[in-house]
DNA sequence: ATTTTTTTATACAGTTTTGTTACAATGGTC
DNA sequence: GACCATTGTAACAAAACTGTATAAAAAAAT
């Protein structure tokens, strides 16, 4: 699942050389020349980053994000900032107004897409397309499969995605509600219950390898996928 | 367990603003415009910490600060007040009113988590995310995790919070009814006695790792927990 | 030594949380 | 349109957790 890139720029030139560039690196791209445009596209298809140009054809760039990081739906989305501007002024109203990284132009594609991929590394791994393996458990995000040794794990789609999010987000509680919101999607209207249905799925599946036990229940919090061996320290006194 | 931060103020778009980096950095918001809104959702949901506008509709940040440290539920709630005044009056007015922290506007985000950050770690360590560790006995927020070396221990929520909040905060006696007010929390009534059916179920748990002698009886007082060697003129004859 | 107070230990019943399964609705595909 | 996979929800079962009562033990006071 290659993310998918909106490119917000009015400058056709640059757009294409991204457009070309990030296509090349093997990402899905969206582009816009206008706010009004980008907004249209945003309510269609949900993009995994934005590329906003600082100087749009009717609002500004810093305007723009403002109204990105309010609405609920675009609000995690991350934002890397385009600027012809160096100054130290605007690199922190740009910060301020929570793009995630900005790129000065002129730029080399290859810092741009150094950059958009480190900044999804880090906010939302499981966009990229790397592929994730613990231990034998392997999900390859290109081909969309889930081995483990030589043996085919079969997924449902939200199931698949549930074991992507976890297995990059491993040694780590997640509660319910951010499930849903990471995994789901922001604001699904869906009952936290649902989380546990697909987690038993999910288990099920992988019990087939064995590798069930790595998604651990933490009562009263959440899930947490963890492959570390730890000693349980119990069956010795909990017994009744 | 992420701390709970309750935001007061009226600026639409700096709320957002702050809301959306402090869910970045991990932390569970809820905010209000006015005194009153404040209010009613301080009084259902306590938060950890309170962002106070210096400005509000209706009454200054000022006087509802000194509101809440006369609260008998609100007066430890930290607050960090937003102003957008450099006067070094204004600054001294706030933290004699008892702010505990304070922020100018225009601030960057980086620094307002650094602040509060800090004041929560200073305040109430135990609703920071930080690992606990002393000396092999750690306790981890992020994935929820309770270690001894390399042994996990097993523990039932309340338990897990009781240590918690007793390894962040050492040698000292706590009164089971100070115990349940910062455990369980205030307004919940339970028996006193119950504290002690809880601290027997930690230090059970705890004697597998032989930790169990952490958590000290002080009779007519409370517990305190120690980890520093216990060199009590107790004579350790009867070991065993 | 005896009594009183405080703490520990354990059992138990009630409650909450989680696991599991079945089912109906949805939406895509042939 | 019929088929199929997938999804979310509801309902029930199972498990874990909680608070209280009670009895035993320990410490302090008499």
């Amino acid at each position: 699942m290659a993310a998918k890139i909106l490119i917000i720029e009015d400058e056709a030139a640059i757009q294409e050389l991204i457009i070309y560039n990030l296509q090349q690196a093997g990402y899905e791209t969206v582009s816009a020349e206008n706010a009004e445009k980008a907004m249209s596209i945003i309510n269609n298809e949900l993009p995994d980053l934005i590329l906003l140009d600082w100087m749009l054809p009717g609002m500004n760039g810093i305007e723009f994000a403002r109204i990105l990081r309010h609405g609920e739906r675009t609000r995690l989305i991350p934002i890397i900032m385009l600027t012809a501007r160096t100054q130290e002024t605007d690199k922190v109203a740009g910060l301020e107004v929570g793009a995630d990284d900005y790129v000065t132009k002129p730029f080399s594609p290859r810092e741009l897409v150094a950059r958009i991929n480190a900044v999804l590394r880090r906010l939302i791994p499981e966009a990229s397309d790397e592929v994730v393996e613990i231990d034998e458990l392997r999900l390859d995000p290109v081909n969309h499969r889930v081995t483990d040794g030589n043996k085919e794990i079969e997924l449902g789609p939200t199931e698949y995605r549930l074991l992507h999010f976890m297995m990059t987000h491993t040694e780590r509680v997640y509660s319910r509600s951010q499930l849903l919101d990471r995994v789901w999607g922001d604001h699904v209207f869906v009952e936290e219950r649902t989380v546990d249905v697909h987690i038993r799925r999910l288990r099920k599946a992988l019990q087939l390898a064995g590798k069930d036990e790595w998604i651990q229940t933490v009562r009263g919090a959440g899930y947490r996928f963890s492959a570390v061996a730890t000693l349980q320290a119990k069956d010795s006194n909990t017994q009744k």
